[in-house]
DNA sequence: CTTGCAAGACGATACGTATCGGCTCGCGTG
DNA sequence: CACGCGAGCCGATACGTATCGTCTTGCAAG
């Protein structure tokens, strides 16, 4: 069975890890997922191919870590300026007794990451493999997707208790009912993802289509 | 300029388009979307590679096509079984007057589209393509996509002169409400996609979260 | 006799593996 | 405390395989 794995992690070049996630980012932003490959990163990284290959098994899951690194990076740099909002999306869904203008301001918050130029292209590429790659996919969902989600719940918790929220609604679908117009217009790339959006799906979905009584 | 191209249509042979379609799909669906290769599909189609080259960019653009052929020949072999709800979304939605009851029809007919395994495969395939690559993706929604959400548009204005769906409700915009939970469950495998969740995102859509006053 | 077709040779990449010195650690001896 | 030694990651690169997209050839359909 001896595994040839078991590469000793507590000698890992730091130095590496990172020239290899800042290259594969760059590479994917300048030339696309397609076009980005092992040996391009390694080049670009100033680092050997089997560098690559000793800590990841595959071109996405460098991609999936890079940018586990750069969320966390932009996360911890947090409360420092002026984009309060997407800090709020990391830490924690606001609570100021109005549901529809918290949700607003999260989904505004979450508009603006998925138009940032910066983050489009790693999460286009990453969130395609998954939708392909089910083992891939389920990482992805997990590790990124599942803990922001989480966010939506507790405030949706929160609004039942307060009576925003009728008491007999499932969290988890509601969430889905906000995301999921934003997620699949950003996809698709159906009708540009706008601010203005985000307001109308919250408007629509606590509201609801039908006419009130 | 002379363009290489312009190939005479019209001594193109039909049986080698169709074997190719066949073989694409065959080959999606049997060692999925990374793995089936031009020289795969040649080989499978009993076709030169050339006549594969000849007439489409790219492996998408085959498997577009070949999707393409495969709805159309479905749809060709409408009304002549028990499988009336596929049709439904193919050819309209049905207007019983009952605007709940029949988004839940035909939204049950798309989760039972999106688990068909025949479908599946190239379905995501396809899609994540269109993630990543604008140009293949605007073509997927303006050939497969935009004509599916069309009829939704139709039925919710019907429904809005029917006083069930409030005037002022942008019809495209409600319908993302219905369709984009759905594929963001389906993309992201984030939970299984049931009838009982398609029932439930028409409940939430049409009536809200909030409790009636 | 023009043109698409099947078959496949061809150069170009990229893949993933295997080595090669070089360098840096941890550890044990004096 | 110093010194040396082995283990193991590092950058680099050669290697064989796979797939790409183009090009060539001979054949058969139109």
């Amino acid at each position: 069975m001896a595994p040839t794995k078991a590469p000793d992690s507590s000698r890992r070049s730091d130095r590496s890890r990172r020239a290899i996630h800042d290259a594969a980012l760059a590479l994917v932003t300048e030339v696309g997922y397609r076009r980005t490959t092992i040996e391009g990163i390694a080049a670009r990284a100033g680092v050997g191919k089997q560098t690559i290959y000793r800590w990841w098994p595959s071109k996405a899951a460098v991609l999936m870590d890079a940018f586990l690194d750069l969320a966390g990076r932009s996360a911890e740099g947090a409360g420092s300026g002026e984009e309060a909002q997407s800090d709020e999306a990391a830490q924690g869904i606001p609570d100021t007794g109005d549901l529809v203008a918290d949700l607003k301001l999260v989904l505004r918050a979450t508009v603006d990451e998925l138009n940032d130029p910066v983050l489009e292209a790693p999460t286009r590429a990453l969130t395609a493999e998954g939708i392909v790659d089910a083992k891939l996919g389920a990482e992805f969902v997990h590790k990124l997707l599942d803990p922001q989600l989480a966010l939506y719940v507790t405030r949706l918790r929160a609004a039942q208790e307060a009576g925003d929220v009728r008491a007999d609604v499932d969290p988890r679908i509601a969430l889905e009912l906000l995301i999921g117009p934003l997620m699949h217009r950003w996809l698709l790339r159906t009708l540009p993802l706008t601010h203005a959006y985000a307001d109308e799906i919250v408007d629509y979905a606590v509201g609801g289509l039908a006419p009130r009584p």
